[in-house]
DNA sequence: CCTGATCTTGAAAATCGTTTTCATTTTATT
DNA sequence: AATAAAATGAAAACGATTTTCAAGATCAGG
């Protein structure tokens, strides 16, 4: 992404959070450029580190509310992980899952799983009625592939 | 699971951490005849006050350095949960996946998922060589589902 | 059976990530 | 500028999990 583009989605971003109530503020502004420019998903203290860069006196509280803020709005969802579930990323768009890399943390969004069938299947042998369904993939992305 | 069968895999699980080392102890009995016994994930705490039925003086430390030995031995996985990882379970069965019961927390299991068609559009898509996958699903048991 | 070596246990304290409290500052509205 | 509402940071509280340590239980060998 381009520092252009970058500085652009940041903004929609605190438009939508001012739309919603919620004010702009430089602490915000400096934590959701975080967590936008990072092909990582990244935990708080990390977007912590990261945004103190830009404002030194930042509280680790402060990261914590907006990451609530965020995903209260929908803009960011939480990575589900072995240890925990604390890492945030931009959230998916419409029907899509993550594929994280198992080396680096670099995360991609796929979709195209066509599970339809399967549920039919496990709600007739189960008599569950499924209602929801969690995707999760890892790999090595291309920079941590062995040659 | 009828009573003798529940013994019959308590004691085969007793047998498998014998073999691994660790020694045969009323306490550990009483947490693994808890895990099994339960259709539902559990969480440390929910061992815990079940099997203090049968150990009263039993501590909450032992569930969980239970729980880790286990897990270790792979007779138990932990499922993902929105909030946290913390739940156990008798862990699945070759490629099989959880279907959990958003109403009472009821686990089940099922495999005939096919995504090797998937992985490949994805790997060709991304770059990345998948190496693993996560699926689980959520909905509304049997005994849960409105009539 | 004893006996020693090793593993297990529970109580208490420590740790770690996260949330709450509260007084102060900042933002948005008049 | 004056005001009300929201945001902030420091500190304290919190809850789940882990560590420490002294005492107790299990197990293999004699
Ligand atoms: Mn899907
Ligand atoms: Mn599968
Ligand atoms: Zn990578
Ligand atoms: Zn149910």
């Amino acid at each position: 992404m381009s520092p252009a583009e970058l500085d652009q989605l940041t903004s929609e971003w605190l438009d939508k959070l001012q739309e919603s109530g919620y004010r702009r503020t430089d602490r915000c502004e400096a934590i959701v450029r975080a967590i936008l420019a990072s092909p990582r998903a990244m935990d708080p203290m990390e977007l912590f580190d990261e945004a103190r860069k830009d404002i030194p006196r930042l509280g680790l509280v402060t990261v914590y509310r907006t990451i609530q803020k965020l995903a209260d709005l929908g803009l960011v969802e939480r990575l589900h992980q072995e240890e925990g579930c604390h890492r945030v990323l931009p959230a998916t768009q419409g029907h899509q899952h993550f594929l994280v890399c198992s080396s680096c943390g670099t995360v991609t969004y796929f979709a195209g799983d066509n599970l339809a069938g399967l549920f039919e299947t496990i709600a007739a042998q189960t008599g569950f009625e499924i209602q929801e369904h969690w995707l999760q993939l890892f790999g090595l992305c291309p920079a941590c592939r062995p040659a």
